[in-house]
DNA sequence: AAACTGTTTCCTGCTT
DNA sequence: TAAGCAGGAAACAGTT
């Protein structure tokens, strides 16, 4: 590793945990933080800049350096969870200035739905200043509000979903959202749930052994069971999740449950 | 370190 | 009689 300040060992600790790879002199479109910061030829300013002299937060946006620029995503990146596996970091070596005249399109397309995200916490800053930041629970209300708006996941933006835009990646670590994507992935589905009404949510557990084997695989537990998955299925009645339906094998999604509606996938 | 969340495990009793 | 449902209770693992 070559030597970083210790301000930016510790945004390349928070950010990734990617192996250092050797300087590359060409801007890989999936390179990644750690690459791009190890790099002092295609970062060359960095290495002479001092662990606080250099607060985005404190700058309006088209003011910011590009150093400003890559605090910024660090901090969303942190803050947001977001995956930065699929975030094209060359795209953010911009300029304050030139960061603000990117287009949403242009975010999307360095960066997926965390592109979604990055456009709109930006477009915040510009116009709210930084009392957008200045009360942390504020703005997570916001993201959040965003993230329900744009149908994304609030837990964080997994890689699958920035490089395909899907919401099916069968990654989630929830059983609701584990059901739910199970129904909305035909390939995955092989039969072992299927929709009754699609648009009321209601759906029917045909292979209720297969299910909770694919269940027991996903938490590595092969003792696990349809009875036992089915109690963690009733819990939900209570969070409104899921709503009873008195048939066998037949659950409906609750108004607490999202990204199972057709219209808004 | 403790509180909290989301299960997992086990159970009794009931229904289909 | 088997399979599934309802929900209490306690344990457990991961997160905050």
């Amino acid at each position: 590793m070559p030597s970083l300040s210790r301000c930016e060992r510790v945004m390349l600790d928070s950010v990734t945990h990617s192996t250092f790879l050797p300087n590359t002199s060409f801007c890989d479109p999936l390179m990644s933080w750690t690459d791009l910061f190890s790099n002092e030829e295609y970062y060359p300013a960095f290495e002479h800049q001092t662990a606080c002299d250099s607060y985005w937060s404190s700058v309006h946006p088209e003011y910011w350096t590009k150093r400003h620029v890559w605090e910024w995503l660090q901090f969303c990146c942190d803050q947001y969870k977001l995956d930065t596996s699929c975030i094209s970091f060359c795209h953010f070596n911009v300029s304050g200035l030139q960061l603000c005249s990117m287009t949403q399109e242009e975010f999307v397309e360095a960066a997926g739905l965390c592109g979604e995200y990055l456009y709109f916490i930006l477009q915040n800053i510009r116009s709210q200043g930084y009392s957008f930041f200045s009360d942390a629970e504020e703005t997570k209300a916001a993201i959040k509000d965003y993230a329900d708006s744009s149908c994304l996941k609030t837990s964080g933006i997994k890689s699958q979903d920035c490089h395909s835009h899907s919401r099916t990646s069968l990654q989630s670590s929830h059983l609701w959202e584990f059901v739910r994507d199970l129904l909305l992935s035909p390939e995955e589905n092989c039969g072992i749930l299927e929709w009754e009404d699609r648009e009321q949510g209601i759906f029917r557990v045909v292979k209720s052994e297969a299910l909770a084997k694919m269940w027991g695989q996903r938490k590595k537990n092969d003792r696990m069971t349809y009875e036992k998955l089915s109690r963690a299925l009733r819990y939900y009645y209570k969070t409104g999740i899921l709503e009873r339906v008195d048939r066998r094998l037949v659950y409906k999604f609750g108004k607490n449950a999202h990204g199972w509606q057709e219209d808004k996938l």
